[in-house]
DNA sequence: TGTACATCAGTGAACGCGCGTTCACTGATGTAC
DNA sequence: TGTACATCAGTGAACGCGCGTTCACTGATGTAC
């Protein structure tokens, strides 16, 4: 029956580059940014020698942008989920906030990435994490034209208000992971509450637009 | 008439903390944050041997928390200007941005710390971030109590907005400073736009709260 | 079926480097008598 | 005024370490004939 090493897990076939993202992954934490993984680590946790490395990434930084391709499918996730919720419902603004809640604790790592460490690392590192932060709010302000053709009020400047909501939200998401379970709640509801003076203040001034003109 | 050696600049006594944290200063820019400086780089810059700046700080960590004070000085900078420019005019967000992106490039790498390296390095560090973070807010919030009372409609849970206007512009700035200095200004529109959707809104929610009821 | 050869993921050993930290020291300055 | 001593910022040399990178290699797998 035991026709194996006992030790080693059995592989599915060669090492792949999955297998070292997610060792990389696996190092990641509170205490440990992407910059700050060295290329002997990530070797030793995937379980080859530092030189195999090369066979997969150029270097570390490869590997870093690599992550971030995992993120942000991470994040067409959030945004999937939050379609979900929202059109099953009336309300908007508060289960698309509690759906990226959620995502970033069950996917820990992988959101961490966009939130915390953007503003770091080498330049094609930042430009990565940017892109998927702009990708994230194309979607969101089509998604807001849309809810203001159907229920909502006409929205002022829908693409700055995608901007500030994005980055609003990712902000706030990325203190909330240093917080315990409870105080997460809170800062969800404090979320919540930012996004609605966003989307109402945009509509108000909206409104007072199209009082003058047009 | 030269009574010195040519060479050294001319010492107004010995090294200081403060001769150490400017060191550690200069060679902060877009590309080297915080925690990627090593104790002997910043020994180097600052002209002393490497065990000598165990005279100063107890590890980098020490000095970096130092960096933050630093900060938080370059910051209530910041707020009283703010503060000259608002009570001199009628208009209060356009001028008090303008002011805040004016220091931020007047003194970028101070500032620069706060912006982006709050959210990666030890927790001392992150600690010492928040609390700048969270002075700032405070200080925004009874601003904005004091104007309700005087020009302003009542608004919504000042604390609340002061949140979302300090992390929303504090975002904004840091991804400024990786612009050139014409985008820099288009950014600083947005922001402006920005703080008024989350006002106005605050407001508009105030006076609905205060249909209802009380 | 057998043989010769190419490919290529993974290897062990070694390199030079910058790092944080330690040690016993120097030499200027201040203080006590 | 002189002498002895304490203090303490700064030093040069050395340590062991983990790092990224290189080299020539192994050995399994696939392919051509």
């Amino acid at each position: 029956m035991e026709d194996a090493d006992p030790k080693p897990i059995a592989r599915k076939g060669p090492i792949e580059r999955e297998d070292v993202l997610a060792a990389a992954l696996k190092l990641l934490g509170p205490q440990r940014s992407v910059s700050t993984l060295s290329l002997r680590e990530v070797s030793r946790e995937a379980g080859i020698a530092p030189n195999s490395f090369y066979r997969h990434f150029r270097d570390m930084d490869e590997l870093a942008v690599a992550l971030i391709g995992l993120a942000g499918g991470s994040l067409r996730k959030v945004i999937r989920e939050a379609r979900l919720r929202v059109s099953a419902g009336g309300e908007v603004v508060r289960p698309s906030v509690e759906a990226f809640m959620e995502q970033l604790e069950a996917d820990e790592k992988l959101l961490h990435i966009l939130l915390r460490e953007g503003t770091v690392g080498s330049d094609a590192f930042k430009q990565a994490v940017e892109r998927e932060l702009h990708s994230f709010e194309d979607e969101l302000r089509d998604d807001l034209i849309r809810l203001s053709q159907v229920q909502w009020p006409r929205a002022h400047q829908p693409a700055l208000v995608a901007k500030a909501i994005t980055r609003l939200v990712f902000t706030m998401g990325a203190t909330a992971m240093d917080q315990p379970p409870q105080r997460r709640r809170e800062v969800t509801d404090q979320i919540v509450e930012m996004v609605r003076m966003i989307v109402t203040g945009a509509q108000a001034l909206a409104a007072g637009e199209g009082k003058d003109g047009d």
